[in-house]
DNA sequence: CGTCCATTTGAGGTGGATCAACCCTAGTGG
DNA sequence: CCACTAGGGTTGATCCACCTCAAATGGACG
């Protein structure tokens, strides 16, 4: 179906070498893209649209150019767990293996450049800079999701949202603000909480100052000292 | 300090190519070890020692001959989370990055063999078929993280409980019975649950006939069905 | 200006944690 | 060979952090 959509939507804009992110990260796509001259493409994904499936075969790699995507895993009764965001900058759809292991959805409207997993393979059997570029970025997925585990596994409801609210604004902070994409209840699935749970804990910490609303989803960290001593 | 006791210690036996592993599986290290010739030696820990600290750097990596192992992270005030368990002809300590990201220690009297990450690094970035199997093992603990993550986020104690003897049958099981090397509290540690919990699961499991013991540490799954029932 | 979600807040319930005995069993030494 | 001990495991009683259910509020968009 992504290559059905291709054909009928895609802005089929081909492109050589490196984009610009929208921060200073390092620019992994890019510097793969780039050396080994591939083809990448982009395209678009509307607010909640899927991206993929989980167990879906993993035809293309994604980067996020702009919007904001969400991988998570679902229980037969519907119970999600969030295992990352992916923000502007950042690769997802990274397969080792031959399918997807969590799905991914636009969060809002969202704009990728992707390309074709064949060839990514193709270019790491050619060239072991583009492999050992490959099993860092798996690497790197790897050291959040264990940093995830210990978040899950053994913090509290506040120490939870905390960690968030710094990795966020890590992550997306422009001017000592943070505009977030997401909903309380994909943060609350992230965290492994309700979203009562995580408007309270946000509450409080606006209480005390530590933050400051200017919408719900528009954040100022006033501390982030005391934010890093709530996070244990 | 590994360096030192190597020289005091260990058995300094080299050897070349597979070893045997416990269990029929697809045995990683020597596949890579063995077609590239590097040297292995082997080494062992006894119950409860430190293999290698958290952020301490990636020096080995290492495989189960004999034992067990387990992998965590704490918080500065001692909670603790167990990512994995390291089993006969499991690699663990294998990092993209410089340094370990989780702790690693002997579960019970363990022997491991290890090589230099160093040499394996060499071996990658000559030979592409060795850079692409470092990649996939990365892959397969993500793929388990991310499967752990949705335990920790979302799943019931009964429901973690459950996946985790579903895991060690598969894992370890000899003869339908399965000899656990670990206390509940690991478990716990593991399952983000404290030991009385998994205690009075696997009570009420024995209850139910669903599980038997010989000895608190010695199981029999005796209906795996109504275990997967129990697994969301 | 009204509608629709997202978010906040309140009230009460509960699953798993905590605190506390007690009980096995493997290992030890007499 | 058996008594003793220590550490791991089980079970009970109570607590509480977070969940659930419910209602009010707010903000974005037509």
């Amino acid at each position: 179906m992504l290559t059905e959509t291709l054909n009928t939507q895609a802005i089929n804009t081909q492109v050589r070498g490196k984009i610009a992110p929208a921060h200073p990260v390092s620019d992994q796509f890019g510097a793969i893209a780039g050396q080994v001259g591939l083809v990448a493409t982009e395209f678009s994904y509307r607010k909640d649209e899927e991206i993929y499936g989980e167990d879906e075969p993993a035809e293309y790699v994604y980067q996020v150019i702009t919007g904001a995507v969400r991988s998570y895993k679902l229980l037969s009764d519907g119970r999600r767990q969030i295992g990352s965001f992916h923000l502007p900058g950042d690769v997802f759809g990274l397969e080792s293996g031959p399918s997807h292991r969590l799905a991914a959805e636009a969060i809002i409207d969202t704009t990728v450049r992707l390309v074709k997993r064949a060839s990514l393979e193709k270019a790491a059997g050619t060239d072991v800079q583009v492999a050992r570029k490959l099993w860092a970025m798996t690497a790197g997925e790897l050291r959040h999701a264990e940093d995830h585990m210990l978040l899950l596994g053994r913090k509290t409801a506040m120490e939870r949202v905390a960690t968030f609210l710094l990795e966020m604004d890590r992550r997306l902070a422009v001017a000592g603000m943070m505009a977030l994409p997401m909903c309380r209840r994909d943060i609350g699935d992230y965290l492994g909480l309700t979203l009562e749970t995580v408007s309270r804990a946000l509450s409080q910490l606006h209480a005390q100052g530590i933050l400051g609303f200017s919408g719900a989803r528009q954040i100022v960290l006033r501390n982030r000292q005391r934010l890093h001593n709530l996070d244990a």
